[in-house]
DNA sequence: CCAACTGTATTAGTTCTATAATACAGTCAA
DNA sequence: TTGACTGTATTATAGAACTAATACAGTTGG
């Protein structure tokens, strides 16, 4: 059974995305695997303290994309090959760190200035799990 | 005048968030100083290819913090100190390098990896440009 | 001066996000 | 088998983001 302990919800982006964001580096990550269950759609709204609706929502989506396998009556579970996973992680990535590298760069931050603030928070958010 | 010749709005976020980062984000560069008179609504609006209504809501928002002048008749123009500068750098530096930190994390990226990939693409955007 | 530009305000309608309350049908373990 | 759990679907409501059309008052340059 997929865990929910680390998920932490931001404001300014939808939820539903951010379901899926978990998901998605999860799999990368390798602490989510093929064949794991999820928890059902309505377990998992009073866990998160949100509506069903927007749970389903997420789990729709991640089925449109063949992330997971649903039928009615049994509980969703991961279906994710070493090539979908590769392809996440590359998608992931690029949109991450572009991203970034464009806010930096924007406000005149060089590339050695970048590695020590990022260095620095690395350690920061290192010692405080 | 200030220029949005950069500007190139981002699907997935408000555009009027957008105006406010640009703006920001050139004032902690430097290429955008005090005094500097900004487009206006109008003009801006036709020139982004957006409603109007959203620029004004973006320079409201700079009005409400500060950053800018405005009134009936005449154009807003911006009004940063030093001070101003210094605390919105530090703001958006902070927001900015912590969510890409957050999200190579999950995804179980190396420091290392991370540095490796943000070399690339800075070098990438370095050369389209 | 005055016409053309400025900022500001109001009202209305659409889409998206999220909530809320149900309802129905399939799975599965006791 | 059966009852409790599953996924799925529908309808309604509310707020935010964005568009649209319009109006009014202040400024500024020719």
């Amino acid at each position: 059974m997929i865990s929910f302990d680390t998920f932490k919800p931001t404001e300014g982006t939808p939820i539903y995305q951010q379901i899926l964001l978990y998901i998605k580096r999860g799999a990368v990550a390798g602490t989510i695997r093929d064949g794991d269950e999820l928890p059902s759609r309505r377990v998992l709204s009073a866990l998160l303290g949100i509506n069903p609706n927007t749970v389903q929502k997420a789990f729709h989506l991640l089925e449109e994309e063949e992330l997971i396998v649903s039928q009615a009556g049994a509980k969703s579970v991961m279906k994710i090959t070493e090539e979908k996973i590769q392809k996440l992680r590359e998608d992931l990535l690029r949109e991450d760190i572009r991203s970034i590298t464009g806010a930096l760069r924007q406000m005149g931050i060089s590339r050695e200035e970048a590695f020590k603030l990022i260095d620095q928070f690395w350690e920061e958010e290192e010692t405080e799990s």
